[in-house]
DNA sequence: TCCATATTGTTATGAAATATAACAATATGG
DNA sequence: CCATATTGTTATATTTCATAACAATATGGA
């Protein structure tokens, strides 16, 4: 009896059960979610040894391209609110890689700027993040890529915003 | 002279500037993020006049297909850690929509199951998502909705994971 | 049968991301 | 000149996400 219960343990047990996400993997949010899991968790390794986050590359590399722009636009263009920049502006000044200098045509603003440091910074980095992307979109080739790229500025925005 | 300031500060306006993002256009992981945080925004008001948010939809729906699961299997399936899957399952069991039972045939596992409530909350919100999605698809014909659900899954996986 | 090892669910904790209210300084337009 | 809006900022709260550790239990080999 202690075995045949044996058998009736093993054949209740889960160990590496197959479990379905069939309905789930019906909706875009659900695939967009876990494709971006994936491809955030990764990224973060790649970006760490360098001191960077998603979000400090990202405005990095958004300085690069925009140099002298406000926080607050900038802010807006990544759909961020303007506290949360505030404190990531802060911490690329403090690693002098980002600063903010007067704006002479209003004395409310500050120009953002990327310092020499920062600049070759983000040149890296980007390399790095493109190598990185690479790697994860291998099974891809470039028609499907341009393809992905396309339909996901596609539905950027939703039916009745604006 | 007054005047001629005047125009200078137009001209140095950033009002509704055009700020380029470019560079991260061209990566799969911006395009991802961008995506989904519009859709995610959206959907979260959908779900919170039903008293759920994302994750406690996905699990619910989860919980629909496979009845029984286990709170570690569970976790797994949807790259959650565990500890962060219990409070959600705490939270899900004090409304009633989630039960723990025992297993039988091993003493340290829970089965979890939908209550009757949970499983018509579930039909109800799994409805409504898809209505959302709906909305949030519309500039995308069939193809191309199967198009990016295709992609979006090929991506899944990191090259040298598993 | 005993024992080392692994798994399950859980607590505690911290870090990061995200959102809101409010404020002083400044600009704008009537 | 004055009402109103904007800019950057502080403070604060919430949600999400990750790690370490633990008791109870199961497993498999000596």
């Amino acid at each position: 009896m202690g075995k045949s219960a044996q058998v009736l343990v093993n054949i209740h047990r889960e160990g590496g059960a197959s479990v379905s996400d069939a309905a789930l993997s019906n909706l875009i949010g659900y695939n967009l979610k876990r494709s971006f899991n994936g491809i955030y968790i990764d990224l973060a390794e790649v970006l760490r040894p360098l001191g960077l986050r998603m979000i400090t590359f990202t405005i990095l590399t958004m300085l690069k391209e925009n140099p002298g722009i406000r926080l607050s636009n900038l802010a807006a263009a990544i759909d961020m609110e303007k506290p949360n920049m505030v404190a990531v502006i802060d911490e690329l000044a403090s690693r002098a890689w980002v600063t903010r200098s007067a704006d002479p045509y209003d004395r409310r603003a500050r120009q953002l700027h990327l310092t020499e440091t920062g600049a070759a910074l983000q040149g890296f980095a980007y390399a790095e993040v493109c190598d990185h992307e690479e790697s994860f979109l291998q099974h891809l080739d470039g028609d499907e890529r341009a393809q992905l790229i396309a339909l996901l500025s596609k539905i950027r925005q939703p039916a009745g915003k604006g």
